[in-house]
RNA sequence: GCCGGGGUAGCUCAGUCGGUAGAGCGACGCACUCGUAAUGCGUAGGUCACGGGUUCGAUUCCCGUCUCCGGCUCCA
C-alpha cells in the first residue's frame, strides 16, 4: 500500500502507507528534518509522529516559522506546567496556550509565584528539556479523561464543557504525555522536550479563570520560547527597544509632561515643550478641520445630570463618570465623559434645514472618565483627555458619501503625522442588543464597508461588536516597531438623534430625523502624542519638534553672532534655541542630540567672518561653513508644515 | 476594582539584620573660552511617599492610605 503526498510546490511523491511526518521530512533533506517540529496534513497541524495512511497534501512546519514557534511555545507551556506540578505539591493547572511571542500557563497554587520561584521553575524546565522526554499523544473518552484529571478541577471543567459541546457519549479528548506528566491538549507538539532550546520565563501575574473577574483568580506565568538562543536574544533586545521608546520615560527625559501624584492618577500636566507640541498638533487639527468644512464649537466641562440622563450616559456609562456635585441644594452636575450631548444641543438650538446638512461640529473637547485605577497607563489611558471630536449631522441618504469623505480625511491626517500602514475593524450589529431598524443598520454597515473598500483599507469584520446604537470603523496604525495602535474611530449613531428628538426640515417641508456620525481622528490628543513619541522614539518630525534647531556658540565671544543667526532663522518661523551655557562644544552637541533636536548649528570665528554656520542634521554628518541663507532655506524646507 | 512587586536627593539607583543615609548624572559656584556625542575642582540638596501602631529609638518591623510598575478585567 502506498500513499501519494503532494507538497506545497505542487510536486508529488509516493510513500509506503503509515509513513510519518518525520520520515517524510527526512526523505526531503536532513536539514529540513532537523528543523521540523510538526507537519500540516491537508492543512491540519499534526504531530511529526502521526502515521499518514491516505493521499493528501503535506507541509513541513519548521521551528523558525510562526506556526513552528507556535508549536514550540505550546510545548514549552506543557513543560512549564510539568515543572510547576513537580515543584509545588497540590498545584492545580488551568490553561496554557501559546500567544504572540510566547506562552503562558495559569495555576492555582497556595502562594503567588515570586521571582525566585520563576528561577526554580526555569531550572526545573531546563532539566526536563535535558532529559529529552518524548511527547506522546493519546485519545481518551470523556469518562476516561475525567478519571485521569480527577484531582484537577479546571481540567475537569474543560472536559465537561467539551462533552456538552460534542454531545454526551462517544466524544473523545486528546491528551499529551511526556514522562509522568499528562495534559489535555489538541496538539500538535514537538517530538521531544529537547527541541526547546531557548525558553525563558518572563513574569508572573494574576489572571481570572476564564477571564471572568467573578471567578477564581489564578497565578499566570508568562514565558517566551524561540527556535534558538539567537532568536531569543533578538526578542529580548526588541523588548528593550520598546522600553526605550516608552512615552512615559521619554516624556520625562524630553521635558514634555509629567504625572504629579498630587493631581491623582491618570492626570497629566504639560510642561512648556509638551505644551508647545500639543499646540502644534491642535493648530494642525483646527486648521485642517476648517479647511474641510467643519465648524469649530466650544462647550463646558460640566453639565447637569439631567442632560446625562437624557443622553443615556447615566444609564449605560455611569461607572465611567466622575460622581455628581450637588449645587443649589438640588441640582446635580457631572463632569463630561463625552462631548456629544453638547453638540446635539447646538444642533437643536434652532430649527435646521436640509440645506445646512451635513452639519459638522468640531471641538477639541476635554473629557473626564473615571477609569478603573488598574488600567491607567501614562497618556495612553488617562482620566482626563482631549478628543479631536466631531459630530456630523447628515441626511440618511448622505451617510455613504459622508463616510467615504471622512475616511479619506482620516487617512490624510494620519499620513501627515508619518503613519503609513493602516488596518481597520468594522464592528457590526449585535443581534441581541441594538436599536433602530434592521434596514438602517444594513445601510449603515454597507456604507462603512463601501468606504473601507473605496479607501482600499484592509479590514476585519468584528461581527456583533458594534455599540447598541450603531456600527463603527476603528482605524489602527502600525508603528515603527510593528505594534498596532487604535487611533481613529468613526461611529454611526442612531440613538442620540432619537433621544434628543432631533429633526430637520426637508425640501418638501416635512420633518426628518438626521443620522449622527461620531468621530475622533487622533482619538485623544494625549494618547496621540504618546503614540507619536513611541513611534518616532522621541525623534519627532521636524515640523512637530518643539525646538527645531539649537545653535551652539563655540566660545562666549560667539554668542552675539549666534543670536543674530537665531533671529534670522526665527524670521522663517523656525523654533530656535541658543545654547549659551558654560559647557564645551561637545557637551552641547551631545545635549541637543540627546534631546532629539532635528538640527544643531555650531558657530565660531570663521563663521562670523564668512556669514556661515556648521550644520548638523539629525542622523547626518556635519557640514561646516554653510551660508546662513542656505541654512535658513534648508531648515525652512525641512520644517515645513504638511499643510 | 483584583493579583503581585515597588516608592530613598530634580533624575537613575545603592544602603540601613531597628541607632535619622550614599554614588553618578543634573543644579549652583569657580577656573577654563574651547570647532562636533560628557573639561576640571568645589558647594548645596533628603520629614527615606503619607498617616497610625510596636519600640528607649522606625527610613528599616506591622496596619492603613495615596501613588507607580507588570498582568487580569474593562475600554460605551
Amino acid at each position: 500500500m502506498f500513499v501519494t503526498i503532494t507538497f506545497p510546490d505542487g510536486s508529488e511523491r509516493r510513500y509506503e502507507s503509515g509513513v510519518t511526518g518525520a520520515e517524510i521530512a527526512a526523505s526531503i533533506g536532513p536539514r529540513l528534518a532537523k528543523a521540523a517540529v510538526a507537519v500540516k496534513l491537508n492543512g491540519v497541524p499534526t504531530d511529526l509522529s502521526r502515521a499518514v495512511t491516505q493521499d493528501g497534501t503535506v507541509e513541513i512546519v519548521t521551528e523558525d516559522s510562526e506556526e513552528g514557534r507556535h508549536v514550540l511555545r505550546h510545548s514549552a507551556a506543557h513543560v512549564m506546567a510539568q515543572a510547576v506540578l513537580d515543584l509545588y505539591e497540590g498545584a492545580k493547572f488551568a490553561i496554557g496556550p501559546p500567544i504572540t511571542d510566547g506562552f503562558y500557563y495559569d495555576f492555582q497554587v497556595e502562594h503567588p509565584f515570586t521571582p525566585e520561584d520563576l528561577d526554580r521553575i526555569e531550572a526545573r524546565m531546563a532539566a526536563i528539556v535535558a532529559e529529552d522526554q518524548p511527547f506522546e499523544r493519546d485519545e481518551l473518552s470523556v469518562p476516561e479523561a475525567l478519571e485521569v484529571f480527577s484531582d484537577q478541577p479546571f481540567k475537569t471543567e474543560i472536559i465537561e464543557s467539551v462533552d456538552e459541546q460534542e454531545g454526551a457519549g462517544g466524544s473523545e479528548v486528546s491528551v499529551y504525555r511526556n514522562h509522568a506528566f499528562v495534559d489535555l491538549c489538541r496538539g500538535p507538539h514537538v517530538p521531544s522536550t529537547k527541541r526547546l532550546k531557548a525558553v525563558k520565563l518572563m513574569r508572573s501575574a494574576g489572571a481570572y479563570w476564564r477571564g471572568d473577574e467573578n471567578r477564581e483568580q489564578l497565578q499566570r506565568i508568562y514565558g517566551t520560547a524561540w527556535e534558538n538562543k539567537a532568536a531569543l536574544a533578538a526578542y529580548l533586545e526588541r523588548l528593550e527597544e520598546a522600553e526605550k521608546r516608552d512615552h512615559r520615560k521619554l516624556g520625562q527625559e524630553l521635558e514634555l509632561y509629567s504625572f504629579p501624584s498630587e493631581l491623582g492618577s491618570g492626570l497629566a500636566v504639560w510642561h512648556p515643550k509638551g505644551g508647545l507640541l500639543r499646540t502644534i498638533i491642535e493648530d494642525y487639527s483646527r486648521r485642517t478641520h476648517l479647511a474641510h468644512e467643519y465648524e469649530i464649537v466650544a462647550t463646558p466641562h460640566v453639565a447637569k445630570a439631567d442632560l446625562w440622563q437624557q443622553s443615556g450616559h447615566l444609564d449605560f456609562y455611569a461607572e465611567g463618570m466622575y460622581p455628581g456635585m450637588v449645587l443649589d441644594d438640588s441640582t446635580e452636575y457631572r463632569m463630561k465623559p463625552m462631548n456629544c450631548p453638547f453638540h446635539i444641543l447646538i444642533f437643536r438650538s434652532r430649527s435646521r434645514s436640509y440645506r445646512e446638512l451635513p452639519l459638522r461640529l468640531f471641538e477639541l473637547g476635554t473629557v473626564y472618565r473615571y477609569e478603573r485605577s488598574g488600567v491607567i497607563h501614562g497618556l495612553m489611558r488617562a482620566r482626563g483627555f482631549t478628543q479631536d471630536d466631531s459630530h456630523i449631522f447628515c441626511e440618511e441618504k448622505d451617510i455613504a458619501a459622508e463616510l467615504q469623505n471622512l475616511l479619506d480625511f482620516t487617512l490624510m491626517v494620519l499620513r501627515d503625522f508619518g503613519f503609513t500602514e493602516f488596518e481597520a475593524d468594522l464592528s457590526t450589529k449585535d443581534p441581541e442588543k441594538y436599536i433602530g431598524s434592521d434596514e438602517l443598520w444594513d445601510k449603515a454597515e454597507d456604507a462603512l464597508r463601501l468606504a473601507l473598500e473605496t479607501a482600499d483599507l484592509p479590514y476585519d469584520v468584528a461581527e456583533g461588536e458594534g455599540a447598541f446604537y450603531g456600527p463603527k470603523i476603528d482605524v489602527h496604525v502600525r508603528d515603527a516597531i510593528g505594534r498596532r495602535w487604535q487611533l481613529s474611530t468613526l461611529q454611526v449613531d442612531f440613538a442620540q438623534p432619537e433621544n434628543f428628538d432631533l429633526l430637520y426640515a426637508t425640501d418638501h417641508n416635512t420633518r426628518e430625523r438626521p443620522v449622527m456620525i461620531h468621530r475622533a481622528l487622533m482619538g485623544s490628543i494625549e494618547r496621540f502624542v504618546g503614540i507619536l513619541i513611541e513611534h518616532f522614539a522621541g525623534a519627532l518630525p521636524a515640523w512637530l519638534a518643539p525646538i527645531q534647531a539649537t545653535i551652539v556658540p563655540v566660545a562666549d565671544r560667539h554668542i552675539d553672532y549666534a543670536s543674530e543667526v537665531a533671529d534670522r532663522l526665527r524670521a522663517e518661523s523656525l523654533r530656535i534655541e541658543v545654547d549659551s551655557a558654560d559647557d564645551t562644544v561637545g557637551e552641547k552637541i551631545r545635549r541637543a542630540i540627546t534631546q532629539k533636536h532635528p538640527a544643531v548649528l555650531v558657530v565660531g570665528d570663521t563663521d562670523i567672518a564668512e556669514g556661515t554656520a556648521g550644520l548638523r542634521l539629525r542622523g547626518e554628518d556635519e557640514r561646516r561653513g554653510v551660508k546662513v541663507d542656505e541654512v535658513a532655506a534648508t531648515l525652512a524646507d525641512m520644517c515645513r508644515l504638511p499643510r
